[in-house]
DNA sequence: CTGCCTGCAAACTCTTTGCACGAAT
DNA sequence: ATTCGTGCAAAGAGTTTGCAGGCAG
């Protein structure tokens, strides 16, 4: 999805609401977009302050909600404490999340059967399916081989 | 697992580590083994005092790595910020869990080709898998029709 | 103008940790 | 005796929230 399709995306979520278009919320909206990795909360503040250096943490946390909301964020929770955030990609509907043991580095991967998967199991428990995800812990090759991994990060 | 396999499973793994087997940690491994449902470290507190009060938080805390590091028990996070543990049933080896929507009653089922399918996608974006988990989301038929769900929790 | 938005800082939740006492081996 | 374990309370991390002033519509 180009970033201008986006951008009226997120401007037609909040008129629908009636929430008003300020410039923190675009300053958001526009680093989200901008990363090339998962990000957490912390390191979008970053980014937005570099676009407006008026952008307060707790713009930052009441945003995201308003984003994943529309479906331009997807919100990934490795269980590390932190949640993460990725531009939800073109059209794929149906992810999983490869996250690396040791750099903790996260990669999306299409996972075509999961949602049949949670369907075929929730109905059979008398249950209406809303959302599976699944997540899959792995080595790099290279950290495998080697004992150090190529996309080492500090924390 | 039966109770009496299972404390000597606990045992063995506290001697082969030259760890002390104390009443506290006895009471917490009893308190844990007698839940029917998934349940969170200050759930566990209240029973394991109920067995020995003289149990404290941080112990509760230091124990359930001890018990999960022993496949006693499974940690489950599901992202509702308090991480969840259920004991180990028998063999089950490859399980999802099924989280309500609603009321957040964790269930769970087997998930027969899941490693499989971890495998097949780690080593497709050269990783080696060491672990996968699914989770549904779903809501409850009964809530799903009549807007209730028959298993209402407080929080 | 009106009412939603914002930044700040304090509050909150869950978990971890430092310390001095206590108990298992 | 030694050494590990424990309770307590404080610290920590990440996130949420109350408030008074600010800005979009």
């Amino acid at each position: 999805m180009s970033h201008v399709v986006a951008r009226e995306k997120f401007q037609a979520y909040l008129a629908s609401r009636g929430l008003r278009v300020t410039n923190q919320r675009l300053a958001i909206f526009a680093a989200a977009l901008a990363q090339t990795e998962h990000f957490t909360a912390e390191q979008l503040l970053d980014q937005a302050r570099a676009l407006d250096d008026s952008v307060s943490r707790a713009t930052v946390y009441r945003t995201l909600p308003l984003m994943t909301a529309c479906l331009l964020l997807r919100e990934v929770d490795i269980g590390s404490g932190e949640k993460f955030y990725f531009a939800t990609s073109s059209g794929a509907t149906e992810v999983a999340q490869v996250v690396c043991v040791d750099c903790h580095k996260i990669s999306e991967i299409n996972a075509p059967f999961m949602e049949w998967y949670g369907s075929t199991v929730a109905l059979k428990l008398g249950l209406k399916p809303i959302a599976q995800r699944l997540q899959v812990s792995a080595q790099c090759i290279a950290f495998h081989t080697s004992g150090r991994c190529p996309h080492h990060r500090k924390k």
